[in-house]
Parts: structure tokens; sequence; C-alpha cells
DNA sequence: CAGTGTGAAGCGCTTCACAGCT
DNA sequence: AGCTGTGAAGCGCTTCACACTG
């Protein structure tokens, strides 16, 4: 694939909403007003968010659904099934592996890792629990690009390592650390705590 | 509390991060580029950031990390205890209720709660799920300012209901959908699939 | 002299407003 | 007339640069 142009980082979080909001809209079009309404966002703002994917509105009409649904998801790369391995069988990672959210967008859990020789063989969802040593194998065999990290702090950085190692192009991690990775990985950060505490800066005593 | 003066919300998010790398920093003192170092962002923006919270740093010096810690927690509200309630007791709510970061940060879940009567009194890591019934009573006798949604998406708009009607100032939303609640609730939305989705865009076919 | 705090510049996202299409 | 696509304006966050301080 060749490099993609730049599109606002705003923007590629917010399609994800659009896509639920034409997922669950019934009627076989929809105006950018009727977008932003669900949304909960400007109409302006999804009249141009849209149009960095292409053109998929007529004047006067709106959007025809189905077809931006599809136009939208193939400009986005999800329209084909991504592997993903998860590293970590705590409580985070196991609840990951059944998340529905995954499934419904294309990104298949391809199997579950754990460095704790207790954990390894048990049966978490139907997925065994493999031994670190297996990961290489599995992101090669599998054709796995995203690893999903969600280990306690202390050991991320050594599982960005081995995922990196491993040849994943992408790693969103759930561990409360900056983690650093080569150049070529795409990292994103998910940080559950981060939401609460600048919910507290607004709370009273 | 008085109403607080606006913070750009990317400076609370980034707080968050500061915080860590103050707890893991060994040695008295600490400087902004060492902060911004550790945290992957810009000095100057480490600077700026703190300096809405109070004046902390020392020139020539840098910043007393006890000092910087206990500040930015008070500043913040971090310095009293929170208490959460969880609703939903599926995979994702019985991860969180255990989440070692909430504790970390004051944040004590109060209970848990589930509309399946199947689940009620159910003990998950030593939490009885409680009926929906039970939720605005602890709500006001537990003292409870902060609701956590974590069941899917389809009821998730009547759980936020209930949350606010119960009392609570602040909602966070992990169920996929753009939830309405009254003004004075702070509400925010954690969204799992967005950072997979965002990433698609740019991994390979 | 090392390092903070901050005015000002820079930059990018958001919103407006309207030409143009159906 | 209704609604999109978009140039331009608006606005806010980020970064720079430096006066100032211990």
């Amino acid at each position: 694939m060749a490099d993609r142009k730049h599109i606002p980082d705003p923007t590629l979080l917010r399609m994800c909403t659009y896509l639920r909001v034409l997922e669950r809209h019934s009627g076989p079009t929809i105006s950018s007003a009727g977008i932003a309404e669900a949304a909960g966002v400007n109409a302006a703002q999804v009249r141009k968010d849209l149009s960095f994917f292409g053109d998929f509105g007529r004047p006067g009409v709106g959007y025809h659904v189905d077809e931006l649904t599809a136009g939208v998801q193939r400009a986005m790369g999800l329209d084909r099934e991504r592997r993903a391995v998860i590293v970590g069988a705590g409580a985070l990672g196991s609840a990951l592996i059944s998340y529905p959210g995954f499934q419904a967008r294309g990104f298949r859990i391809a199997a579950i890792f754990d460095s704790n020789p207790a954990k390894v063989g048990h049966i978490l969802r139907s997925f065994e629990v493999m031994p670190m040593s297996e990961l290489a194998n599995t992101v090669a065999s599998e054709n796995v690009t995203i690893g999903i990290i969600t280990v306690p702090r202390v050991g991320a950085q050594d599982v960005a390592d081995t995922l990196a190692e491993a040849g994943v192009a992408a790693i969103v991690n759930f561990a409360p650390i900056t983690l650093r990775v080569p150049p070529h990985v795409r990292l994103r950060n998910v940080d559950l705590t981060q939401q609460l505490e600048a919910l507290a800066y607004y709370l009273g005593d």
C-alpha cells in the first residue's frame, strides 16, 4: 500500500462513530445534519471529515447509506480482515478476546499469550493461552499485523520489543507507560485511568 | 467547589502521564526536559501544562518531585477518594473492578450492578453483583460520584438515565454509542475499537 | 549558568458561509 | 429549495524564544 495522505487524527477517530451511526440508521439516505445529530458533532465537521475520503454525497439528497458505509470502510482499510494477538492473559486481556466490537469491524484475534507458565495452557473463552516463545511463529504464520498489550506496566516494554521484533505493523498499548517502538511500528495508547483522572478535575469535593 | 478555570482537555489527559513519570522517577528533582523525555512530549509543553496548576518549578533547579506530585494531585482533585459504581457485570466490567490503576489514583469501586437476574448475586472478585433496583440507594448512601457503564450498546442509554437520576456527577461510558445526559453530568467516552480502526487506515493490505 | 514561566508566533483543527449541483 | 463540498475565517493548542531567577 502506498503511503496514505495525512488525515487529522481527530477525524480518524470520529469516523468510527460515523460508521456506527450509519449502521444503526434506517432509511436509504442520511444528511450530514442527520449524522451530526446522532454523533454529537457539527454538520460541517461531518462533511469535511467525509470529504477526506471521497465525494460520497449528493447535493439536495444527502448520502446514500450503503454506498457511504462501503466507501468509508474501503477508504479506511476496514474492508478486509486484520489479525491481532493479545499479550497478557489477565482480566483485561480476557475481556478483549471476546469483545464483540473487534469482530464487527474485521479485527480477528489470532491468539493470546502470557509469560506466566501457570497461565499457559489454560483455556480462556476458547483460546488456549500460549507461551511467549510461540509469539514470533504465530505472527509470521497467521499473518498477524497488530499486537495488543494488556500486561502490567513492568513487562510492557519487553512485550513491545518482542512484538516489534516479530514483525507486527502496529501496537495498541493498554499498559500505563510510555513505550518506545521502532519508527515503522505504529503505536497507539489506551489509558483507562486517564479519562477518570481528567474527570476528577471537574468533580466537586 | 467553585467552578474551576478552563484547562485544555489535552493538558488534563497529559497530567495523568506526568504523574506516572513522577511516580517512577528516582531523585529529588526533575526538569521539564526530563519529564518531557519520559512522557514523549515537548519540554515547553510540560512547563505550560504544569503552569496551569501553579508555579511549582525553580529556575536553574527544576521541579521538586514530591512537591510537584502533591501539588498536581491536589490541583486536579486527586488528593481524595472518589467512589464509583460499575454497571454491567460482563467481561469488561469484571476486568475494571480489579483494575489496579483505579485504586492507585484514589478511585474506589463501591459496587457493581447488572440488570440480568442470572448474574445478580454472583460474586465477581469479591464483589456481589447487585440488582439495578439497588443502584439509587447505593449511590446515595455510599457517596458515589462516578458511574462507569460497561453494558452492551442497547442498554447503555437506559443505564445512563438511571445513573443520572441517581445523582452521579460523572459518567465514563465504554459502550459504543453516543449518550445523552443532563448538562450537569460530565460525560467521557472510552471507545476500545476507535484506536484499532484509526490504526487500520495506516496499515498495509 | 541551568532551567522556569510566558508572551507571541506558528500551526492545525473546527466552524462558517456560500457557490454550485440536483 | 435542499444539501453538499470547500475556501476562508476563527479559534485553540503547541512550540518557540527569551527575560528572569536562584
